[in-house]
RNA sequence: GGGCGCAUAGCUCAGCUGGGAGAGCGCCUGCCUUACAAGCAGGAUGUCAUAGGUUCAAGUCCUAUUGUGCCCACCA
């Protein structure tokens, strides 16, 4: 027997249970399909948060589903490096050791960081864990791994080899808080309130200025142009003249290129080629020496003449006030423009040009695009595959150095005598050119997600061709959050692509954002973050997933209360306590002699399977939950057993088995449905339910049976329902106490009706609280007392002992005919619309029909009803 | 500057390819009915943002407007 309330806190011991039996395993089984989905690695300094539990929630559904469908169902779990956040969270824990990077050295600190790998790194799968997702752990990676190292390193050989990565100086972004290059992905555009100052330079060999703006005075030492548009007649005088950039003494030209806009601030723009995109490309069509002025930390250098050294800040002020003293300044302004800044740390980046790898996108790109246009790369709202395609058909190329040590180093040896280079997978004993012995490695690593660029097919062994590889790439479907688009499915895209030439998936889901109670996004600055450990050891991991799944769409935002969650502990609850209560019901001898009820519930059970498998194939999990919830509240507790009830008292009840057959069979039809959802709840008590399967895990999913296919009873118990409710709410209305025992009078309008009411009359009398039940043909001495209602195909009548006040049973009754009025209306009125009969699918009009005779049925006896009372 | 999403009951949201407005919470009424008071029964509540259009039929499709949120982008 069941305990009297459901206990959380056995969910630890359940999953200890599955992973001991191997539950989770998956291995290629040549008689069985694959199916596959690899977890968006987490970062090994990650903690679960609520994006987490959410995003991986509809991957456990989907593995459980398939698992249980029969499916070799495997679900890749790993973490991943994570290159910066774990080398800035290691350096911090260094600093309060007096430590730093460089008093260590590179090994040494790899040393640490591996250290701190092995202490905390594992803390996020842990949390995984303990939220029941079934991941084959036996098979957990690491993007750092030897295999997956292996990975990178040939794809960084081949794509250079193809001459697809180079080497290039280029105008990169440089975050001087992190002090390493980022790519484009990672810059993060924010507005902000800039000055916007206005300055002079003297034309040279005239006693004239040209005048111009500029936010950023602080780069002027790095000027080697003035611009105009070449149609703003105001300056054509100018062009090919020079002026002098003051404090560098610097003699630049003043030219003429369409980027400059001429209505813009004075139709003048400062080029700085070494500090600013758009003057780069100025530079280089006009052939600009490019100055860089700033280090790695953010101070200008010697080029800045006397600013070497001051911070940016500290030289932009300075530069105003001599630019002042000069009679150079103008004055200032304060205008709205986007600054980039590091998504990770919030830094003003810093465009600088440096000598760093790339990969050459465009041609990678293309088949990415096709794989879109054709259909065989699908997302689960349109509007993704739009920004996936924006984002790829104006692709740049990625810069793929990091100046960081913890991640995958560079696999290029530069030679100290002749310069040459070599790019291998083995470190090279001597120079292939000059044979020189003293070769240095570049010191760089890759960006983080050029190794998760690889994630579906390098956890599967690749390069290497295994079993896996074969068997379970592609995999089936991603699912993760829209923010990392770029930076990790476009590129799983299109080096699965060029490396296996097969998509890694198919399928694309995006998952919505879990936001707080005002919605805004939970973080750590906001300290708004509901954890979500903490949620399931109150309230259940089950209880969790439940709320996070039902009644949501996949990609849709979603506010998370706690009060929101008892919904879902109390579903769980009834599902508890229904189940406990069955359980001391049921006995060896069930059979399957059915009665109607049985047959309707086995027919609505059937139709729920057919729902919730497709609900759950169209990845439409929030909908398919709910369909799971209602039937099991609504139709099978609140209904079925209810009705059955009196069956189940009676020992002797002939039908009583029937009854205990059904009820277990739909009892574990729907626990099946439900344990993707809620795996622990349902396991628990499928695991007491019966003595044959060891796991409802692997026990085989619902299928539909057309067997269960009951439409004839289906109509007969909903006659039945509806007389049920009007007596109910005739009870309510009428304040009668569900302790007094009613008589009910059923007049039937035809055979049928009251064959069905004859069969039905235990669990109608039970559920109406009734006594008595009285079903026949005609209204003939019915006492006047006798408050009446009528349903489709029968009038009910209860004799009440208190008076009836006719003058409220006139209002009643005026009102239900009013209704009926309306409805019969609304039918007669579609039903002599012209348009309607003629275009209308035939089963909506034969539908309209339908109801056309049961309303003017009703209504000719509620009007007999009224009459009757005068 | 471009692109995208959202506006439905007091609150939070579902409503798939167009065919009589839904759920949960909250609220009101009555119930300790021997599985469950985390429960049971009954009830009230909506010009589906606004204005046009397509259609026999529009919350659902099209256009514009307003409000709101997000993404992309080099206007110094």
């Amino acid at each position: 027997m069941l305990e009297k309330n459901y206990d959380p806190g056995l969910e630890t011991e359940l999953y200890d249970r599955w992973m001991e039996r191997g539950y989770f395993r998956a291995k290629p089984n040549p008689d069985k399909k694959p199916f596959s989905i690899v977890i968006p690695p987490p970062n090994i300094t990650g903690i679960l948060h609520m994006g987490h539990a959410l995003n991986n929630t509809i991957q456990d559904i989907l593995i459980r589903t398939k698992r249980m469908q029969g499916y070799e169902a495997l679900w890749q779990p790993g973490t991943d490096h994570a290159a910066i956040s774990t080398e800035v969270r290691v350096i911090q824990k260094l600093a309060t050791e007096g430590l730093t990077k460089d008093i260590l050295g590179r090994e040494a600190f790899l040393e640490k960081v591996w250290e701190w790998k092995e202490e905390y790194g594992g803390t996020i799968t842990r949390q995984l864990k303990r939220m029941g997702f079934s991941c084959d752990w036996d098979r957990e990676r690491f993007t750092m791994d030897e295999g997956l190292s292996d990975a990178v390193l040939e794809v960084f050989i081949r794509l250079y080899e193809e001459n697809k990565i180079y080497r290039g100086e280029k105008l990169i972004n440089w975050c001087s808080e992190c002090q390493t290059t980022i790519s484009d992905a990672e810059v993060v555009h924010k507005e902000s309130d800039s000055g916007f100052y206005h300055f002079k330079y003297p034309i040279v060999g005239t006693d004239q200025f040209l005048s111009f703006a500029t936010t950023r005075p602080e780069t002027m030492p790095g000027d080697t142009a003035l611009a105009v548009n070449p149609e703003d007649e105001r300056y054509h005088r100018y062009i090919g003249k020079t002026v002098k950039v003051p404090f560098v003494e610097r003699e630049i030209p003043i030219i003429a290129d369409e980027y400059v806009e001429a209505g813009f601030g004075t139709g003048v723009v400062k080029i700085t080629p070494g500090h600013d995109p758009n003057d780069f490309e100025v530079g280089e069509r006009h052939g600009l020496p490019i100055i860089n002025i700033m280090n790695d930390d953010g101070t200008l250098n010697e080029n800045a003449g006397n600013y070497v050294g001051m911070d940016r800040k500290s030289a932009r002020e300075r530069i105003v006030r001599e630019m002042d003293e000069l009679g150079l300044f103008i004055k200032k302004e304060q205008i709205k423009n986007n600054v980039g800044t590091h998504d990770r740390c919030g830094d003003v980046i810093e465009p600088l040009i440096k000598m760093q790898w790339f990969v050459r996108m465009k041609e990678l790109a293309e088949p990415a695009v096709d794989a879109y246009k054709s259909g065989a790369l699908r997302f689960n709202r349109e509007r993704y595959g739009k920004i996936y395609l924006h984002w790829l058909e104006n692709i740049k190329d990625w810069c793929i150095s990091r100046q960081l040590w913890w991640g995958h180093r560079i696999p290029a040896y530069y030679c100290d005598n002749c310069n040459h280079m070599i790019v291998a997978g083995d470190i090279p004993n001597s120079c292939d050119k000059c044979n020189s012995t003293n070769l240095r490695r570049d010191e760089d690593t890759l960006d983080t997600w050029f190794s998760s660029a690889l994630w579906p097919f390098s956890t599967l062994g690749w390069p290497k061709q295994t079993e896996d590889l074969d068997y379970f790439y592609p995999t089936n479907v991603l699912v993760t959050g829209s923010d990392i688009l770029f930076f990790w499915v476009v590129r799983m895209v299109f080096s699965g692509l060029k490396f296996m030439d097969k998509l890694p998936f198919s399928d694309v889901l995006f998952n919505g954002l879990v936001l707080d109670e005002q919605g805004r996004k939970m973080s750590k600055s906001l300290d708004n973050g509901i954890e979500p450990l903490e949620v399931a050891n109150k309230y259940g991991a089950d209880t969790l997933r439940l709320k996070l799944i039902s009644g949501t769409t996949l990609d849709g935002e979603m506010r998370f209360y706690w009060e929101r969650l008892d919904h879902s502990r109390n579903f769980l609850n009834k599902v508890w306590n229904a189940s406990r209560f069955l359980l001391m019901q049921f006995s060896e001898e069930e059979d399957k002699n059915l009665s109607t009820e049985d047959k309707w519930i086995l027919s609505r059970m059937n139709d729920l399977v057919k729902d919730v498998t497709e609900k759950i194939d169209d990845y439409e999990l929030g909908m398919a939950a709910q369909k799971i919830e209602n039937f099991f509240w609504d139709e099978f507790c609140d209904w079925y057993v209810e009705m059955v009830k009196p069956r189940l008292y009676d020992k002797e009840n002939k039908s009583r088995n029937g009854a205990l057959w059904t009820l277990k069979h739909v009892l574990t039809t729907a626990l099946k449905l439900l344990h993707p959802f809620t795996p622990f709840i349902t396991e628990t008590i499928f695991l007491k339910l019966q003595s044959e399967e060891e796991t409802i895990m692997l026990s085989a999913w619902p299928t539909y049976d057309e067997q269960l296919h009951f439409p004839a009873e289906v109509k007969k118990i909903q006659q039945i329902q509806e007389a049920v409710k009007a007596i109910r709410n005739i009870r309510a209305e009428k304040q009668v106490p569900p302790s007094k025992k009613v008589k009910i009078i059923v007049v039937c309008a035809d055979e049928e009706t009251a064959n069905n009411f004859t069969d039905s009359q235990s669990f109608f009398a039970f559920l109406s609280g009734a006594e008595n039940i009285e079903i026949r043909k005609n209204a003939d001495g019915i006492p006047e007392t006798a408050v009446s209602v009528v349903t489709s195909g029968a009038v009910l009548y209860l004799p009440l002992d208190t008076l009836i006040d006719f003058e409220k049973e006139r209002v009643r009754l005026e009102k239900e005919r009013k209704k009926l009025e309306q409805e019969l209306a609304r039918v007669e009125g579609k039903l002599s619309n012209e348009g309607f009969v003629k275009k209308a699918p035939p089963h909506l009009i034969a539908e309209e029909e339908e109801k056309r005779e049961k309303y003017r049925a009703m209504l000719k006896k509620v009007e007999e009803q009224t009459n009757s009372l005068l």
